[in-house]
Order: C-alpha cells, then structure tokens, then sequence
DNA sequence: CAAAATTTTGACCGGTTGGACAAACGTTAG
DNA sequence: CTAACGTTTGTCCAACCGGTCAAAATTTTG
C-alpha cells in the first residue's frame, strides 16, 4: 500500500538510523551469519525486542544496508566523466576510490563479505545495475583508446584492478598493517599507496609512441 | 608426548583428509562462523560424532587448514628469485598467483575470509612468517631498483598490489562473472586478466630511460 | 578364532539465537 | 484528563549448534 514510502514518525527514522549504523559496524567484522542481533542491538544501545521493532527480521537489516551501500560505492565510477582528460580522470578515479578505502572501510568490508559468500542478496544488482554501469564506463575507457589517449588494454580488467588494488586497504588491512609493521604502518600508508597506485597505472597506461 | 608427530593409523590419515577437503569446501563458502559441524560432516559423507572423532574441535579443523594454507599460498613468492632478470621473475610471479586464484579458489577465499575478520587466528603467522617473507622479498625488488632494472617505486605495495588483483578473480568471481556477463565471463577470463595484468605491471615498472 | 583396539552411531545436553507476544510505559492530540 | 497511538521491555519458545558419552560395530592383532 506504501511501497518504497518514508517511515512515518520522526522518531522511526532516527532510530532506524541508529541500528543501521550499528549493524553495519557488526556485519562488516563479523559477516552476516556470525553477528547475533543482540550483538547489534546493544552496539545500538536498545534491546533486542525494541531493535525488532524496527526491523522485522535480521535479513531486513542487511538489505536496507546492501541497497544503501551499492550506491554510495559506485559513485566514484559515476563520476568518471567522459569529456575530461582520460589521465586526469583515471587517476582521480583511482583517488576516489582510495579515499573510499580509507574512510569507509566498514563498507568495504560488508560488501566483499557479501560478494564472497557468493553475493545470495545482492546478484540482481550485481548484474543489473552494476554491469551496466561497469559495460559504459568501460565504453568510455574504449573510447579514450581508440583515440590514443591511453595504451590499449581491457578495460573492465582495468576496472577491475583498480578496485582490487584500491578495496584492498579496507579488506586485508590487518594484513597490510602486520606486514608494514608498525613503523610504516602508521596513517601513511594510504599516502604511500596512493603514489604507488598512480604510478603504477599512470605509467602503465601510457600510451605507446 | 608425541609432538606434531604423525596420526596414528592409515585410517585416520584418510580420514583426515577427507574432513579437510569437505571442511575448505564449506569454510570457504560460508566463513568460519557461518559453517557448521553437521554441514562439514555431511560433505565428507560421515555423521557428526565421527567427525569430532577425528577433530575435537571445530577450531581444530580450520587451524589445521589455516596452517597448510599459509605455506601453498605463500610458496609463489618464495620462488621470487634475485639471481633472475627482474621482469621475468616479477611475470612468473604475477602468473603464478594467478594461476593459483584459478586452481584454488577455495583456498583464497578461505584466506580472505579469515583477513576480514581480523586475522584473530592466524596474526601470529602474519606478523611472523609472512612479514618476514615480504620483507626479505621487498629488498630483492629493492635491489633491482637500485640496479636500475625497473622503475623505482615502493616495494610493498607493489607485492600488495599483485596480491589484490590476482586474487580478486577468485575472491570476487561472482562480481567478476557478473559483470563481465555470460559471453565473456567463461574460462576465458583467466587468460584477458593474465594479458591484463602482465600490461599493467610490466609497463608501469618500466625502468626509467 | 578371540581379545584388544579402533571406528561409528544414536541419544542426549546446555547454551545460543532469531523471533513472537502481550503487557507496560510514554507521548500526543482532542 | 483521557483515549489513541507509538514505543519499550520481560518473558518465552522452538530451532540450531557445538560438543559429550556410552554402547555398538568394525577392524586389527596375537
């Protein structure tokens, strides 16, 4: 009868908010089946009857959270724009995305848990919205090729490395921390990366003379 | 009293294995916590208490794994050779990592798993054995640079870098099937990344003229 | 074969978890 | 003030889960 409609009280919205805040800080360290809603629950500070209140189910969480997510994390790509220039654009892609690594690193989190759990809730979306989104950008970056802006290479691979390499600080950061070591792996990190990552595909991409 | 000695009867080894390989099945779909004992026992085809017969415990069984994990997986790095021509040992190392998120998916996301968590069981062995693995391995590159044979960069995040976007095609595999769709996403895909890849790393580490 | 050792099974247990529910509490509008 | 509505809580339940245990079945050994 309402659809896709607002909550109706104040009140509804601000604690819906509360325990998607909390939730998303729960499934993004121990994944969907190893959070309790208890756990969640108190992360909110209210109970599990009142958390149920708002939630019906534990699963109504997690896809409130998942749609939310795959839009604030396909954002940096929406912006890849076709008329800039292709290194100045890849290279603030790559940025973005770096960005999104260090300052959401929860997101990050939740969402390769979900993929790699085999993405049960979020495939339509994956094929769906994401492949489209993925197969004109990747027209775009064709683009640029054909017109000697940028070395010829396979653009959804190359969109692929960039998220692999950039999602990478927020998905395995325990282990980019245990192996810098305590020294290197301090708040620099993300700016070591970042000259890494732009020389490495700047270069990379340069186009053959 | 008997140390890491060996299991006792040939059944037991066999046993063993078999719980194993049904156990890297289901841990590495479902995570750890998302697993159950009955579900691994009914992989390998036995009835729960006799699978705690073989592992006491469900810790039991992923420590185990985790241990052997860590040598296969590490063992494509420790091949990274100083005496080799540096553009060829760093080739054979990125083909061979891929090689292995394409004939051990399993294993990858199983490692992955336990990262996202938070590594809580096996730190140890990344603060260990694996950061002075890299280390060693990052002076190796170093030299090179120094030699004037690739481009000079951070060594570290260049391995992490090969690390993420090799083991993205088995960790992300759906995503990477979705998107890439039905036509491209076949066995294919394995072959566009290697050729990706090898474009990506070899030029961008291109010494400087 | 028979005793000993090993392997397998069914029944069971205590703790946890997702979720239901009604009663109590608070808030707001008439 | 009070009735209606929205919110919160305590209690409870059935299913699940990790793990135990003793007894039965099987294999090994003498």
């Amino acid at each position: 009868m309402e659809g896709t409609a607002p909550r109706r009280t104040r009140i509804q919205m601000e604690k819906r908010e509360l325990i998607l805040e909390a939730a998303l800080e729960v499934f993004s360290a121990n994944g969907f089946r190893g959070s309790t809603i208890d756990q969640i629950a108190e992360a909110a500070g209210m109970s599990k009857p009142n958390l149920l209140y708002y939630f019906r189910r534990k699963e109504d969480i997690h896809e409130t959270l998942m749609q939310r997510l795959l839009d604030t994390w396909l954002a940096p790509l929406r912006e890849l724009d076709d008329i800039g220039d292709p290194m100045t654009e890849l290279r603030s892609y790559i940025r973005r995305k770096l960005e999104m690594a260090r300052d959401f690193p929860r997101e990050s989190r939740l969402f390769a848990n979900e993929i790699l759990q085999g993405a049960p809730r979020i495939m339509p979306m994956l094929e769906g919205e994401l492949k489209t989104l993925v197969d004109e950008k990747a027209a775009v970056i064709k683009g640029w090729m054909r017109a000697g802006k940028i070395a010829r290479t396979d653009p959804w691979h190359l969109i692929f490395s960039i998220w692999a390499t950039t999602q990478h600080y927020a998905d395995f950061d325990v282990q980019v921390r245990a192996v810098l070591g305590p020294d290197r792996g301090g708040d620099g990190r993300f700016e070591d990366a970042a000259r890494f990552l732009e020389q490495l595909f700047l270069e990379g991409l340069k186009p053959k003379g």
